[in-house]
DNA sequence: GGGAGCATGTAACGGGTTACATGATTGG
DNA sequence: CCAATCATGTAACCCGTTACATGCTCCC
């Protein structure tokens, strides 16, 4: 055998999807689908992306069979039920190779609004610096929910991290609100 | 008929990328697909994204399809030909709606390395911080370069405006870079 | 002669989306 | 009682990627 050497662990090559699935799982045990999606649109969303719901149940049955996780069905009401997810041991070490070992990707930004200044050419000017005064409000009010979130994640030492990718989120929206401005300035200049 | 009246332009429904290679149709009459290549890569890559290769070709041929823009094959040599681009009145007309009529998508931004970060209780502190640090100096590079294609667009009247969203994105890069230091200062502190 | 750049295309694949479907529980 | 929220899942679809294939021309 040319490959597979003990103790020798290979990373799973997983979308990256599921790693963040598996990331939000890190921090916590026994997350149904839905509650990973609410973890996605207050957290991972702000930096990254909240992939849909249908993708995170996709995912989770993918992490199980995988046996990156495990999940057992909690009776919630007499008629209800939800099934829980938690990592396994697996998991804990593919998360830490995640962490480690792999490159992380690129960075991807896909500001269409940028993308309106760069063809502004074929457009109505006014119309544009409207477009971008309602973009800059958007980037304000985003800057503030990142902050309440992040206050949100003070409480508990775990989220400590979580907590200061979302503060980095805050000022993200409010650098980009202050670009908008710069922007805005600039396109007057020129005529 | 209960729609299609006289007068009545409805704007096609095209990805993301149609329109993109469209603007970029827009600058420029007589383009090959490679040429369309070389300028998303050069300036639609800094705030938006650059599409492959092949994925510009099918474009290209989708956006002739719609009769949005027509081709030409050009003899540039005895032995070798290439098919080039322009935009119709209808692609002229398309792209003032899009311009004017249809809303942005939202912004899109994946930040993988922040992803790490809010993830940081499953991996090596020393080894965020040297990545956070690689990834800063590649926020800089990538702001020169930015700022060294808007200094290219200055020359001509028409990229006036491509120009500026160069600009944009070098502030962008200089921006992250920014936020990056602040990053690796608040990591510090956490002990 | 050979490598870099020019130039175009096909095929396989899959990640991820939207839309749809279903039904229980909670609180006003 | 009704709306909002909890909760999970299927099906269709396609955008876009990677990998592969091909061959010319220019310049060192």
């Amino acid at each position: 055998m040319s490959h597979g050497v003990m103790g020798e662990k290979s990373l799973p090559d997983l979308p990256a999807t599921s790693w963040a699935v598996l990331g939000i799982l890190s921090f916590e045990a026994d997350l149904s689908g839905y509650d990973v999606k609410r973890w996605a649109d207050q957290s991972l969303a702000f930096f990254y992306w909240a992939p849909s719901q249908s993708q995170i149940y996709t995912e989770l049955r993918r992490l199980e069979r995988l046996e990156l996780a495990t999940s057992r069905v909690e009776q919630t009401h007499a008629a209800k039920s939800r099934r829980v997810y938690r990592v396994t041991s697996q998991g804990q070490d593919a998360i830490r190779g995640w962490a480690d070992e792999l490159e992380p990707d690129p960075m991807v930004l896909k500001n269409s609004h940028i993308l309106r200044v760069w063809a502004a050419h074929n457009g109505d000017m006014e119309r544009l610096h409207g477009e971008l005064r309602t973009y800059r409000d958007a980037a304000l009010e985003r800057a503030a929910k990142a902050a309440a979130h992040a206050r949100g994640a003070e409480r508990d030492a775990s989220w400590r991290f979580s907590g200061i990718a979302l503060e980095w989120s805050e000022r993200f929206y409010l650098d980009e609100a202050a670009r908008i401005d710069w922007l805005l300035d600039r396109l007057q200049q020129e005529q």
